[in-house]
DNA sequence: TGGACAGGCAAGTGGCTGCTTGCCTATAGT
DNA sequence: ACTATAGGCAAGCAGCCACTTGCCTGTCCA
């Protein structure tokens, strides 16, 4: 799962979905092109968003010929509490 | 910095440095052969702790001879929070 | 001053990872 | 049925990363 935000590619995806969530692929290679300058291909960003699935960091929905990703955020909560000491206020 | 947390050996430094703070690069390979079987070499461990410290999850302290690893988790807090949405309580 | 201990630097190597390339499936519109 | 769109699968390649190996510097103790 740390692995799955150790790319830049990653959590620029993360960023999109944070701020539109529900975006097919084609949305997102949109995105990346145009407002990160992002040059991934389809193939690229795809295999990114595997990766982000498999991490349980996006789930995803079909309908029709569609895929939406959503984001899950539930897996990063736990992840740094490991070392702050579930300390949430900070 | 999030490279940083993506190899587990890694983790399992920041981990030991958790539980207990300031210890020596000799300390830490003690504790990973004992306690979690890691077979990682010194040079191994050393670099990791190198990797760490470029993160700013780690800094440190020499004492003659000894140089001591203090893990800071600073830069931990920001880092999910940036797709949490700045939610402390969850 | 010499030896043991703690740590560092640099080159080389194997495996993983991100990306490309090429082709394929499935849905929507006409 | 035909075409365009949205997405998927698999092989191959280049770069990076973790690890090893070998040697070196600096510090404590006798």
């Amino acid at each position: 799962m740390f692995k799955a935000l150790a790319d830049p590619t990653r959590r620029i995806l993360l960023d999109e979905l944070t701020e539109r969530d529900g975006q097919t692929l084609f949305e997102l290679c949109g995105r990346l092109a145009t407002k990160h300058g992002s040059s991934s291909s389809r193939q690229a960003i795809s295999q990114h968003l595997d990766v982000l699935e498999a991490a349980g960091l996006v789930v995803t929905r079909r309908d029709g010929r569609y895929k939406f990703h959503h984001i899950d955020t539930d897996p990063l909560r736990p992840i740094v509490a490991r070392w702050l000491g579930d300390e949430p206020g900070g």
